[in-house]
RNA sequence: CGGGGUGUAGCGCAGCUUGGUAGCGCACCUGGUUUGGGACCAGGGGGUCGCAGGUUCAAAUCCUGUCGCCCCGACCA
């Protein structure tokens, strides 16, 4: 039983000024939490209770489906993470720190090497295997910019598992076993989620997806198909290449045109119909975009009417630093023109053309002449110009072909909560994990990280339920199912503690109001601000006997008699304590 | 890292243009009244005005520098 009398809390009557998403304000107005440093906060009473309620649910999924949990430091030497690489991979993300001798640490961002070694450790046999591990556990990644409170914070509470399996098939299981737990655990915490398929390509698994929470104030996009279940993050979306056209020899053949002052495709598109009698839009044109990968410089088109998504290029390439081509680099390049680019003649001339699978084989398009203030038309590729690699990078627009049915596709925002990854042999190749087959000789094993973040999906239920009065808890997370208002001044607050009391025998967690010389409205708003799903009322009509119940969510309540509170409120509940 | 904003009591803010005893609301303390929708009256405590220089008889206010924080973007399992 909690009692706000003597409860660590504060509620604010206005909103903090440096929060702007709901779940900020609401956690901080509620006194659920409180800020330290960007990304950084602490859980005072409640927001622990809720951390602790969301952690219960997880420990018991995980544990359902074999995991085995453990807990490893935060604090973690630099040698390890020099054998994978991502001592520097990982850049300023990487919290770094130095002991008295002078040695360098880290505080984890996630644990593969550590496990991976753990398993190492200990596992020299087929018979150990398979195993799930997990841990609800601290990391810290110096993120370039924290928001939304515990949204995206530098410090947060995360769940990383990890399994070990001698096989591909083993592995597939695992996966799916973490699969199947996620989507119990998300809908036992009550929140609303999507599996998407997830980009694999950039750390070498073969499959990868996320659990997205869709939510206005969500960071990462995601496309739906409107007739199938294609569902995927924008930078896993595979366009489904056209098929190439017989030959370029149905064009005509390539001309150079005079295009002043049309750098661009708004202005060129404008200039190409009113100049000449030509019927283009943007997506006739080619965009070609000049980026330096590792300092070389490359070329990447798209259609005239996409964008180049800088992340997708970056995973698909993988280079350790890319950079748009600047002023500099267009005088160090003379070839490159800017604002009148063009891919012709680039591939096996030292700059390699990457295109977007819409640029066909055999397809023709308006595109830069290399030359100042001309274009070309009907250039087509394979015959005029040539592709090295066709790679994924351009925006996906709403609207745009399923590439599994060719419906429209529909984009929202929404909040990653879990990334379940099939790693394969990356990290057991580092560290050299075999163990010992039935035949005697050392097999490799192969493993899958999967995560949840613990904290993130705190704010996620935050954002997802909440109305104008304040927050609105799942029975499953909230700190407690029921809050007694006690208000009155005659023997309401023994009378609600009574309730308490009985319900809390009956395994019902409780939160009492308690505090005397506190206004009615006072201790109304704070219920709501609160937002535990139901609100006994023991108040004025008590004289007659009766308390009335209250559901937080639907607003719903009922007048009941003081001797039957604690029976009725209990068949109310959908879950048990 | 680029753009915008901001720093005055625990929280939310005014004061700065035009330099002259640091204010308001909430919260907090004391006493009294009040008790079904963020009560009222009276009294009270709490601030090196982010920091450092400078100008001036005098700086929250003007000048220079610096640091922090928030938002947008870049970046980011």
């Amino acid at each position: 039983m909690l009692r706000l009398s003597t409860l660590f809390l504060k509620t604010l009557r206005e909103d903090p000024a440096d929060a702007e998403v709901p779940s900020h304000r609401l956690l901080v107005r509620g006194g659920y939490i409180r800020r330290w440093a960007p990304g950084v906060y602490s859980l005072l009473p409640l927001g622990q209770a809720v951390v602790d309620n969301v952690s219960r649910v997880i420990i018991e999924e995980m544990n359902a489906m074999g995991g085995q949990q453990v807990t490893f430091p935060a604090l973690l030497p630099r040698e390890y993470y020099e054998t994978t690489g991502r001592w520097t991979e990982y850049g300023d993300t990487l919290f770094r720190l130095k002991d008295r001798r002078g040695n360098d640490f880290l505080l984890g961002p996630t644990h593969e090497e550590l496990f991976t070694l753990l398993v190492k450790d200990l596992c020299s046999s087929y018979k150990d295997l398979p195993v799930v591990l997990y841990q609800i556990q601290t990391k810290y990644r110096d993120e370039a910019r924290p928001r939304s409170g515990i949204l995206r914070g530098r410090e947060f509470l995360m769940k990383d598992s990890y399994s070990f399996d001698l096989n591909d098939e083993g592995l597939a299981h695992n996966y799916q076993l973490h699969r199947d737990a996620y989507v119990k655990i998300f809908t036992r915490l009550g929140i609303d989620f999507r599996i998407v398929s997830a980009m694999s390509g950039a750390m070498g698994g073969s499959q990868s997806e996320e659990f997205l929470a869709p939510s206005p104030v969500g960071e990462d996009t995601f496309v739906t198909c409107t007739s199938c279940d294609y569902a995927a993050n924008v930078e896993a979306v595979q366009v489904a290449p056209p098929a190439p056209s017989a030959s370029g020899s149905s064009h005509p053949d390539m001309r150079k045109l005079h295009t002043p002052d049309a750098p661009g495709i708004a202005a060129l598109v404008a200039h190409l119909n009113d100049a000449y009698p030509l019927n283009v839009s943007a997506k006739d044109l080619l965009k070609n975009i000049a980026f330096k990968a590792d300092g070389q410089p490359i070329l990447v088109l798209v259609p005239g009417d996409r964008e180049v998504d800088a992340e997708r290029l970056a995973a698909a390439i993988a280079p350790a630093k890319l950079d748009l081509f600047e002023e500099e680099d267009f005088a160090k390049f003379p070839a490159l023109v800017k604002g009148y680019i063009s891919a012709i003649g680039m591939s096996g001339h030292g700059i390699k053309v990457y295109a977007d699978p819409r640029i066909a084989a055999g397809s023709a398009w308006a595109t830069g002449a290399n030359e100042y203030e001309h274009h070309v038309v009907d250039a087509v590729v394979g015959r005029d110009f040539m592709v090295d690699e066709y790679i994924e990078v351009a925006t996906v627009a709403e609207g745009d072909p399923c590439p599994r049915c060719s419906s429209p596709l529909t984009l929202d925002r929404a909040i990653e909560i879990g990334h379940i990854f099939q790693l394969g042999r990356k990290y057991a190749d580092a560290f050299g994990l075999d163990v010992l087959g039935p035949d005697g000789k050392p097999a490799r094993v192969t493993m899958g990280s999967y995560g949840i973040g613990v904290t993130r999906a705190v704010a996620v239920l935050a954002e997802q339920l909440h109305d104008d009065l304040g927050l609105v808890w799942p029975e499953e997370v909230a700190p407690a199912k029921v809050h007694l208002v006690a208000t009155g001044k005659e023997n309401q607050i023994e009378v609600a503690l009574d309730i308490a009391r009985q319900l809390e025998a009956s395994g019902v967690s409780t939160l009492v109001d308690d505090r005397p010389s506190v206004s009615p409205g006072v201790k109304f708003k704070d219920a709501e601000l609160l937002g535990m799903p139901w609100v006994i009322v023991v108040g004025k009509n008590l004289a007659d006997g009766v308390v009335e119940i209250r559901n937080r969510r639907t607003g719903d309540s009922q007048t009941i008699p003081v001797a039957d509170a604690a029976t009725t409120l209990v068949g109310l509940l959908t879950t048990r304590a």
